[in-house]
DNA sequence: TATGAATGAGATTTCATTCAT
DNA sequence: TATGAATGAAATCTCATTCAT
């Protein structure tokens, strides 16, 4: 409403609808969790009706879904562009470190989403088949990474990408999924930038080190 | 009801309601978060009826703050008994590591609790005044390692006990909290022992890895 | 609300209550059919809500189901009564197609569910197992008429009880089922006193005369 | 769309169309009612579109009085068939019962179809002014078939050709109309193939021995 | 302390129908 | 003649909570 704007062309505004019912939905998901959100409570924030949420997505599980398969693309279509084919194996791990890192600590909703589909299981990211193939590209980037580097000589521990995966994710998620309840309790927050800042340097110089240090160090 | 009924003493019987009564309600929150809990469901699978659950607990939010402030209580209680300052720092590090891996790896239950209080953005613990001192013990003991450590060259790097707990916390929590989306996502299952073997020594060797080797490692 | 009505001694209304959204219900649904029907319409007509009729009946469907059962319980207790058994076959059979005959006659409510059921291809009526053994009753009776019959000479034919049971069924039926569509086309109505006496008659001789003839006749 | 598009003759199209919505609705309102039925349903399985629907038939009943409106027409056309002036009074007869049998048994969709108009009072039909004439027909022909039969002294009984096509309809409807209560209640087929055969003979066996047996038989 | 019935407010979802093109 | 998007009104159902006893 703030400028007149002709209809496009032809198609009248259904993909504006539905991103604008997405976003919306997005946000009062990752503010309420599933079951807490309200279909009323995202209809009433959009340009369009309750009606419309449901003929495009045809029920709440169906929106949420479709907001789920949304984050997950956005992510992976992020990472796709670091390119860290092009670096040596140690700049590498370190700008992935700290993409993930910086993707996550800018990224809250994200992180949000990712612990309320934990909450239900994983019961409709497992239904989203498109996921699965991005990820193995997400994996497959990090193991060549640590194979390089162990070739040249640079990494000293043969280890698994998923294992690395996992420990860089658990640094850089929790710190975000978990900062109310770690706030609470140590009367801290996470985010203030002098910590932040710490944090990201501890985190790359964590993992980095175990790469790097043998087996029995 | 035509058997005699001695006038039972009293506290007994309302004891056992209200803890049969958390146990139950734990058990529906950590399966459907805060929200998604149903005080239908809970009183049904409670011995006594849903009238009491309002006698004693007030409202939804009041049982489910009571289950939180029991979860946390029940870990404190536990930590308090690992007797770190007997161990020369490297194993009481180790130790710490290990319990905590063990504790997050066995109660998933209470990672749940706090994932979803997470969700909640820690409204409800935050008026949990009971917890704090409580956790600033646990920090103390682990600033007490990290110093003991340094001040015995067995430790190389200073840094904040905070640090380090939110370190080993979010290897241990994720591993646990995520492991439905990662599972989902990376078509591999987080509790398979082989796994968490391999997983908890990785975390020990990390986060000591860490401690130990110098700040330009 | 026509008098004063205390609360008989202990139990609230739930019987009560039941009774009356039952009878309401049964009136709408017959009615209107299953899918015509609106709770909301039957809440309004009862003393309770329509919080009350979920309450007790669960669903839409739940609330059907009971009005079905209730409606074959009925026809069935009534026809208990006709104490067959004590009259000689030919009076007995006369007597249980009259019985037919006048109570689908005077219960078009009843013919209509079961028309409706139907529609629905009896998908409710499959799940009520409280039914059958009530129906097995009607056949062992009119199989011990047939062949008692049989036996003394009064009958020459040997006949199924499934089959004369259709048959009465048919006739008695569909008069009362049809009659709509039947008016309509024909430009009568069935119901008119001189004819329903003129078709009770003539559906007992047929019947009979079919029974009575041999089966070359 | 680049493909050369010559003015198609208009009306055959609109034909099709039309057709096809009908068969397409056909079904759904004989799977599931008229209340039952979704105008969405239709659409879906249709060659056309939703605005169709409602440019031909203006509305959902509109739509079930068109089906109503063909289905009746078929019967009829197919009954017009049947030449039964050329066959004697008992060959002729037969031969009306066993077609009626036949049509209703290989025609559940029409037997459906009159059931749920009668759940709604026939008031569809009653404003289809096209159906009354074709109908006098019917009874005329069987009633030339009585007086016939009479006169030439086969028939013994003089009964009304509304009556006897009551009792020849209603035998050979219900066992179709109710074929899914009664399989539920007495755990039989109605169409299996030995039954279907047995029921054919026992009704035309009925009907044909009743006007032939005297009044007072 | 205990209980079964009751409830109002609001949640999700459905449906026949129409509009803009 | 045709279409895809849109919709208001109303349907079914849910839920935390309380009342009467």
């Amino acid at each position: 409403m703030p400028e007149t704007r002709e209809p496009q062309t032809r198609k009248p505004d259904a993909q504006r609808s539905r991103a604008d019912i997405l976003a919306v939905a997005r946000a009062e998901f990752v503010e309420h969790g599933l079951s807490g959100a309200r279909v009323d409570a995202i209809a009433e924030k959009t340009a369009t009706t309750k009606r419309m949420i449901y003929y495009y997505f045809g029920s709440k599980e169906g929106l949420y879904s479709a907001v789920l398969e949304q984050a997950y693309a956005d992510i992976r279509s992020t990472e796709a562009t670091l390119e860290l084919r092009q670096l040596d194996p140690l700049a590498a791990l370190r700008r992935l470190i700290e993409f993930t890192f910086d993707y996550e600590d800018s990224h809250p909703d994200f992180v949000r989403l990712i612990a309320i589909e934990n909450i239900h299981q994983a019961a409709y990211l497992t239904r989203l088949t498109t996921i699965r193939n991005v990820n193995a590209d997400a994996i497959a980037s990090l193991d060549e990474i640590l194979s390089r580097g162990l070739r040249e000589g640079v990494f000293a521990r043969e280890c698994s990408a998923v294992d690395i995966h996992l420990m860089i994710s658990g640094l850089c998620f929790y710190r975000v999924s978990n900062r109310h309840t770690f706030g609470a309790i140590f009367g801290c927050d996470l985010s203030v930038t002098e910590m932040r800042k710490r944090h990201k340097a501890m985190i790359v110089e964590t993992i980095v080190g175990y790469v790097r240090s043998g087996p029995m160090s």
